[in-house]
DNA sequence: TCGCGGCGATACCCGGCGGGTATCGTAGGC
DNA sequence: GCCTACGATACCCGCCGGGTATCGCCGCGA
C-alpha cells in the first residue's frame, strides 16, 4: 500500500463524499474514484458502501481509517524527525498545554539546563488535546501530559507527580466562600454550566455551556460569571482576584506525566527524562 | 514520502550496498540510486555517505532507518488488519512464545471462552522476540510478553503476574543437588556456558555457548550437558527427568504482561484483556 | 410523469515518472 | 598500470496517475 492511496482513502472516509474529498486533495473526482477501487481490489475488501447519494464506511473501512491515520502519522513523523536530524538542530522540542504545568516546567528546564551535556529545549505551547498529535507526527520529541485528560496510549511515559483539583468560581459567587467542597455538592452549589472542550476531531459535544478552546477563554468566561470549571491545583498561580478557587476534597487526582514516542531514546531525550523523574 | 521510497531506503540502509539492496528489491541498481537521491533532495538531507567502496549512514539516515521501519510496520499493520476485518474473521489472534506461559494461557483461554459474547481465539506460537513484530505489523491482535526479556515499548499493557527464575542443569550435574542458589553462586557452581539467543535482527552476539532458536533446542542442549540456562518458574511443567531445576532466590522476577497495539480496543479484545486482568 | 440536479462510475487521452540497459568516473588492490 | 567493484549518469520506453467529457442512477419537485 502506498501512502498516496492511504491519504486518498482517509480523505474519502472522512468526507464520505468523493467530490469533496477530491477537492480537498486538489484533484479531480474520477481518478480518486479509480484509486479507491484499485485499493479495494488490491486489498480484496470493500471499504465503502456507495449508495447513490453518499458513501458509508464498511467494517473494514472503519479499520483502515483508524489504522491508516496511524500509519500516515508514522510516515509523517519519520519525515519530520529526519528533517530535524538533518538540520542539525541538536535541541529537543517539548510540547505542553499553554497555561498548564508552569512551575513544574520551569523547574524541569532549569534542572535540565544545569545537567552536563544538555541541549537547548524549544518549548511548544498548544491547545488541549493537540500535544498528542504533535508528538505522534514528529513535530515534538517529548510532551508533558495530564492524565486522565490527555491520552497517553502509544507513548512511553514516566509519572512526575499528582495533584488535586479546584473548583473555579467567579468572585462573589455564593459558593466561593466555602473552604472546600465535595464532588457531590458541586451541582447544588453552583448552577453555572461547565464549558465544553473540543473533541480530538475538533467538533464539540452537545450540551449546555459555551465552547472554549484554551485556558484564557475559560478564565475570561469564569470572570464574566458565565461558567464554573474544575482544574488542577497548579492553575492557582495564574488566577486573578476575579476568580475564586475552592479545593475539591474528593476530585480524581490529576497525574502529570512526561511522554515520548517509543523507540526514540536519543541521548539528550534520555537525559531530559531522567532529570524529570528526579524532580 | 511514499512507502516505496521508504522501502528502498530501508533496504539500502540495511545492506549498506546499492547493488545488493537492488537485488533484494528485485530491481536494477541505477533506478534505486536515483530514487534515493530524489528522496534526499526532497527531504533536503544527506542520508547516506557514499564512499567509493561502500555506503555509511549519516545521522539523519540513522533516524530515517529507525522511523522508517516503524512507519512501514504501521502501513503493513493497516493493510493486515483491514484484510482480516474484511475476511470477516471475527476471531482474535493471540501470539506468545512457544513453550512459555502454558498454564496461564490455558486458564486465560478457558476463562475467556466462558465469557458471554466471546469470539474464537487463534493461538500463534513463535520464537522468542518475534512476537513484537507480529503485533506491530498487524498479524496478531494481542500478545503475552515477558518482561524484562521482551520489549513492550509502544504497546499498551496490563501486568498479569510475576514469577521467579530457575537454574536449569543436566541431571547428575554436581550443582543439581542444591535446594536453591544465589545469582552470585551460579558461575562457580556450574562452569557450563549459557546459550546465545538471536538478537532482534536475527544475528547472534559473540561469546561462548551454542546458538539456540527456541526452548526445544535449549532443553536438548541442557540434557546433553552442553549448557546451563536460567528460565522462569513456569517452564517446570515442561521439564523431563533429564533436567534439574534449582530455584534462584535472588533472580530478577519475570513479569508476564498482556500487550496490544495502542488505539485498537475492539470489543472482543477489550473483553479478553479484562478477562486476563481478572485472573 | 418527466425533467433536472447531484452523485459516483466509465471512457478515453496525455505526460511524467519509475523502471530498464549501457556506460562512465573513481578508487583500491594485485 | 590495469583490472575490478561500486555508485552515478545518460538515455529510452511503457505504464500509470492524472486530466476532461460523459454516462447511469436515483431522488425530488413541478
Amino acid at each position: 500500500m502506498e501512502t498516496r492511496e492511504l491519504r486518498y482513502f482517509v480523505a474519502v472516509a472522512e468526507e464520505l463524499h468523493f467530490g469533496r474529498a477530491a477537492r480537498r486533495l486538489g484533484m479531480a473526482q474520477p481518478p480518486l474514484s479509480r484509486a479507491i477501487q484499485q485499493l479495494e481490489r488490491r486489498l480484496g475488501a470493500t471499504l465503502l458502501e456507495r449508495d447513490s447519494h453518499g458513501v458509508t464506511l464498511t467494517g473494514a473501512g472503519t479499520v483502515l481509517l483508524r489504522e491508516g491515520r496511524a500509519a500516515l502519522d508514522a510516515v509523517d513523523a519519520a519525515e519530520q524527525r529526519t528533517r530535524r536530524a538533518a538540520a542539525g538542530t541538536a535541541g529537543l522540542v517539548l510540547v505542553t498545554k499553554a497555561g498548564a504545568t508552569g512551575e513544574l516546567l520551569a523547574k524541569l528546564l532549569d534542572a535540565y539546563a544545569a545537567e552536563p551535556g544538555s541541549v537547548p529545549v524549544e518549548i511548544l505551547l498548544c491547545r488541549p488535546g493537540e500535544q498528542e498529535g504533535l508528538l505522534r507526527t514528529g513535530r515534538a520529541d517529548v510532551a508533558l501530559l495530564h492524565r486522565p485528560f490527555d491520552a497517553t496510549s502509544g507513548f512511553d511515559t514516566e509519572e512526575l507527580g499528582t495533584e488535586g483539583q479546584l473548583l473555579l468560581l467567579p468572585a462573589g459567587h455564593p459558593g466561593s466562600t466555602r473552604p472546600h467542597v465535595l464532588m457531590s455538592e458541586i451541582d447544588d452549589l453552583a448552577d453555572l454550566p461547565m464549558p465544553r472542550w473540543p473533541r480530538h476531531d475538533g467538533t464539540y459535544p452537545d450540551g449546555p455551556g459555551p465552547e472554549v478552546l484554551d485556558a484564557t477563554q475559560l478564565f475570561q468566561l469564569i470572570t464574566l460569571g458565565r461558567i464554573r470549571a474544575i482544574l488542577p491545583e497548579s492553575v492557582r498561580t495564574q488566577l486573578t482576584g476575579a476568580i475564586v478557587a475552592v479545593p475539591i476534597l474528593d476530585a480524581p487526582r490529576v497525574t502529570t506525566v512526561i511522554a515520548w514516542p517509543p523507540q526514540s531514546r536519543s541521548r539528550p531525550l534520555a537525559a531530559l527524562i531522567q532529570t524529570a523523574t528526579r524532580l
